[in-house]
RNA sequence: GGGUGGUUAGCUCAGCUGGUUCAGAGCACCUGCCUUACAAGCAGGGGGUCACUGGUUCGAAUCCAGUACUACCCA
């Protein structure tokens, strides 16, 4: 070791750890040696596909979470040796997008709807050019080591030539159909949305009652509905057909209130007799139920409400109101003419849109849709089957779930920014698919038969696909396995290792990631999910800009470092579980941080001596213990990785560093004040400190490199994050119980000290019992040091003046030197005795038990004889003890 | 309304196919320490009828059934 030890060295190090200056040097270090850049070799690869931000958001706590962990995974699996591949890139995310950027094109006074296709494209590029990387950024404060020159776009060239090209493939396929469907209809950002875009909540509203005349009498029928403004597109009432109260109203006509228009009573099932008045009014253009009955009943279908939810001249009355407006003017015409008979306070789920928050309208309207049963079949197998796991297992159910009543796809948006429908009409119906208008041209000539026909006869229809139409190629199309399905990327990198994400998408888009995975690919997408949780505030609460509760993460980093906010970040999220975030998490993770850095300022400040040949017998004691110590550590954190307890796996090196490095081994060995080390306990501490390096490096990148590169001159070129990972080595059961056998001979005596008021710096004296223990006591100097006793003595019987304790079946003694408080000591053998012997009961309980001793495989009943031997050993000792010390007293 | 999880210390969670002196970790808490690596620390300590009821078993935090509560997903 070149180690270059001089006077107080360590005063060159301050006391606290400062990772501001730190984070950024590495980090460029790092890109300028291109430790993240991944290309094709002969090394098995490791393969990650980010799921891509939204290009117009800004870095929150759950991004930090997701990418923390996969940064984890990324960086040790480099360090096993894998050509790690991280890629990068961002989502177009329509819906959120557009919104954005219609709010801004308002603030500056301008109408989206005076702005052209081409101008308003235009207008959301430029946003996108300027928020778009911003979250990329962000995420190299956090020691991302993504292949930033692999960055992509959703909607780049080839990620838009891949997603035009699946559609026209499938429409080809006869898988996707244009068809009239029920949509999701958001009026504020007039475009459908999914079933899973729709949030769902209780709210309060009212029920009206309104009475309908029969026609042709004055009798009237009264009918309970939330929505009044829709009768103005009522076709139909219904009543259940057993429902004898409405017996003799079949076959008869009634009189829509309002509109004056006549409609049948027909009877249907679906009718609860025991809701409202037990009477339905049917409006099949605006609710999906009523759709359904009057499909089957053959009703007239009347949309009153125009794509911006106010009414249409097809309403008859109120053209051109909001439909909230609408319901208003309803409710008092009604009141007006005498046919609102009482109002009732009630509560329903309303359905509003994530995006903008509007009341969801359903609407009957013409969209596209991808056939789902027969392409999910794959996708569904693979999760069974296990070709793909998720972690945790517990969503495979969920999975499964869906997938067996999977619903067809509706992929068309009524926006303009995403990838827009490859369909081209000639006519009002008559329509191609083509990937481009050239081939849309020449198609279209064909099926007409009309060489004439001319780009100009052809409109594009005006829709794009759905955000989650492109991003279900992600981990395809980001190697440009769609539109070049052999290429040597795709070949290489494909499929990825994990897919690291929220379950809340796990319909969105790991589902559908696998559906067409197996449909282009033919190939599973990845081979492991791991599913986080949410992060949230201490009362649960899901972190939003509107409560305020959302830490900004970049301050955050500049608080605790970066380590640190990943440590914090990492430390209370075991799988699939939500994760509550305080300040105290980061501020735990710099703790640890700080705790590295102190540790390392004790190992710099050492004065080697190559002098001393040998090594005190403690440090070499200290220094087998822990050598096993840290391969079962290893192990452990090895196979915690394996099931991706990564929180497990922070804590096992999170303990092994504090408790065993820190506060047992280091306290062994360090020398005494201004007192220099032996080479061999100097070698073999920076070897161990090297190692915890190694193993905590994929957690807490900085800090580790910087001291990675502080312990001895590197090479340029050389880095942690490069080296390999640490292999676990033998481990000696015997040797980690000798230790804990002395650990507790440590504990017992310091508490001794702490109940005795026995200052620490004073030296004890230690007797062992010869009759309780023949053996040479393992770890003998480890203990004399760490408990600070003068020497270990081997005493025939009991001394005098002394308090005894127990380890194991041992007995030891502690001299006290007239310091003794018999009075204390009795009420503590007293309890134990108690303990002991309610102890005993119950194992001569289960011994005495014959089924027991006849059932119970022979292992166990020979542990219960232990026990029970053990027990009787220690009633005894605790016994002679009372008896000497009453004696006494 | 249908489905799927969960309920273990003050908080967040471990506890694999029932059996070690098995009830555990981190944080928080309490006590004593500014002991020349670290007060962002050191040493010591307290704390749980494993939601409830019943069952299976020689033996249940662990398996089964029911109840309560709770979370999420779907309608």
């Amino acid at each position: 070791m070149h180690f270059i030890n001089r006077l107080n060295r360590k005063m060159d190090i301050p006391s606290k750890y400062n990772p501001a200056s730190t984070e950024s040097k590495w980090y460029k270090y790092w890109m300028e040696q291109g430790f993240f850049r991944s290309e094709p070799d002969d090394r098995e690869p490791y393969v990650i596909a980010i799921p891509p931000p939204n290009v117009t958001g800004v870095l929150h706590m759950g991004h930090m979470l997701n990418n923390t962990l996969q940064d984890v995974l990324a960086r040790r699996q480099r360090m096993l040796g894998k050509n790690v591949c991280w890629v990068p890139g961002t989502d177009h995310a329509s819906i959120a997008t557009e919104a954005r950027v219609v709010a801004k094109l308002r603030e500056e006074g301008i109408d989206k709807n005076d702005l052209s296709r081409d101008e308003f494209l235009e207008h959301a590029w430029r946003w996108t050019e300027k928020h778009g990387g911003i979250i990329l950024e962000q995420l190299k404060r956090l020691g991302a080591s993504c292949d930033w020159e692999r960055t992509l776009f959703t909607m780049d060239d080839l990620r838009y030539r891949s997603v035009i090209r699946v559609f026209v493939d499938l429409y080809n396929k006869g898988l996707i159909y244009r068809g009239v469907r029920m949509v999701n209809w958001d009026p504020e950002a007039k475009t459908a949305v999914s079933d899973e875009e729709v949030v769902y909540t209780e709210e309060d509203s009212k029920l009206y009652y309104v009475k309908y005349r029969i026609a042709g009498s004055d009798e009237y029928i009264t009918i309970a509905t939330t929505r009044p403004e829709t009768i103005l597109g009522d076709t139909a009432v219904c009543v259940n057909p057993a429902d004898i109260r409405y017996k003799h109203l079949q076959g008869k006509k009634v009189i829509v209130p309002m509109v004056n228009r006549e409609v049948p009573v027909i009877s249907d099932d679906y009718v609860d007799m025991d809701f409202g008045s037990g009477c339905l009014k049917i409006t099949p253009a605006h609710d999906i139920n009523d759709y359904e009955i009057g499909q089957r009943h053959g009703l007239e279908i009347i949309d009153i409400f125009n794509p911006d939810g106010t009414l249409s001249s097809e309403a008859g009355l109120f053209t051109g109101s909001d439909r909230f407006e609408a319901r208003k003017l309803s409710v008092s015409l009604l009141r007006e003419e005498a046919l609102l008979e009482k109002v009732e306070n009630y509560r329903n789920k309303t359905g509003r849109s994530e995006r903008t928050n509007a009341v969801i309208e359903p609407k009957l309207s013409m969209q596209w849709f991808l056939r789902m049963a027969e392409i999910s079949k794959p996708a569904l197998e693979a999760i069974i089957n296990s070709d793909i796991n998720i972690y945790p297992p517990k969503f495979k159910n969920v999975y499964r779930h869906w997938m067996e009543n999977v619903r067809d796809w509706c992929i068309s948006r009524q926006l303009w920014w995403g990838h827009r429908i490859p369909a081209w009409y000639f006519s009002s119906t008559g329509y191609v698919v083509a990937a481009n208008e050239e081939d849309a041209l020449a198609l279209a000539r064909k099926v007409t038969g009309n060489k004439e026909l001319s780009s100009s006869d052809l409109r594009q229809d005006e829709d794009v696909l759905d955000t989650w139409f492109s991003s279900w190629l992600w981990p395809i199309s980001c190697f440009n396995g769609i539109l070049e399905p052999d290429n040597d990327d795709i070949n290489y990198y494909y499929p990825t290792n994990v897919l690291v994400t929220a379950p809340e998408i796990l319909f969105f888009w790991v589902a559908r990631m696998i559906i067409a995975a197996y449909e282009y690919r033919d190939m599973k997408p990845f081979s492991d999910v791991y599913l986080h949780g949410i992060v949230r505030d201490k009362e649960r609460r899901k972190m939003s800009k509107s409560l305020g509760n959302s830490p900004d993460p970049l301050d955050l980093i500049g608080k605790y470092g970066a380590d640190g906010v990943r440590v914090g970040m990492l430390l209370c999220s075991p799988a699939g579980n939500d994760l509550l975030y305080d300040d105290s998490l980061p501020e735990q993770g710099r703790n640890f941080a700080n705790k590295i850095w102190n540790a390392f300022r004790l190992v710099k400040g050492w004065e080697l001596d190559s002098g001393i040949e040998e090594q005190p017998p403690w440090s070499a004691e200290a220094a087998k213990w822990f050598g096993n110590r840290l391969n079962e550590a290893i192990r452990q954190y090895n196979r915690a990785f394996d099931k991706y307890r990564i929180s497990d796996a922070l804590m096992i090196v999170y303990r092994l560093f504090w408790e065993d490095f820190s506060s047992w081994y280091l306290e062994a060995v360090k020398p005494d004040y201004r007192k220099p080390v032996d080479s061999k306990t100097y070698t073999c501490t920076l070897d161990f400190f090297d190692k915890l390096l190694r193993l905590m490096h994929p957690f807490m990148p900085f800090i580790t490199e910087e001291i990675w590169q502080m312990m001895e001159e590197r090479d340029k070129g050389l880095s942690i994050m490069v080296s390999d990972m640490p292999d676990a080595g033998k481990v000696s059961s015997t040797v980690l119980k000798d230790f804990e056998n002395a650990r507790m001979i440590v504990s017992a005596v310091r508490n001794i000290r702490k109940k005795n008021n026995l200052p620490a710096k004073d030296q004890l004296d230690l007797l062992v019992s010869k009759k309780t223990i023949d053996d040479e006591l393992p770890f003998r100097n480890l203990i004399k040091r760490l408990a600070n006793v003068s020497d270990i003595e081997y005493v025939p019987g009991k001394p005098g003046d002394s308090v005894c304790f127990m380890v194991g079946t041992s007995e030891y003694y502690i001299l006290m030197g007239g310091r003794i408080d018999v009075a204390s000591e009795l009420e503590k053998l007293e309890a134990d005795l108690k303990y002991y012997r309610g102890f005993l009961d119950s194992v001569m309980k289960k011994l005495g038990n014959d089924s027991f001793v006849n059932n119970a495989p022979a292992k166990v009943i020979e542990l219960e004889e232990k026990k029970k031997s053990d027990a009787k050993t220690r009633i005894n000792a605790l016994l002679d003890r009372i008896n000497d010390l009453k004696g006494k007293g």
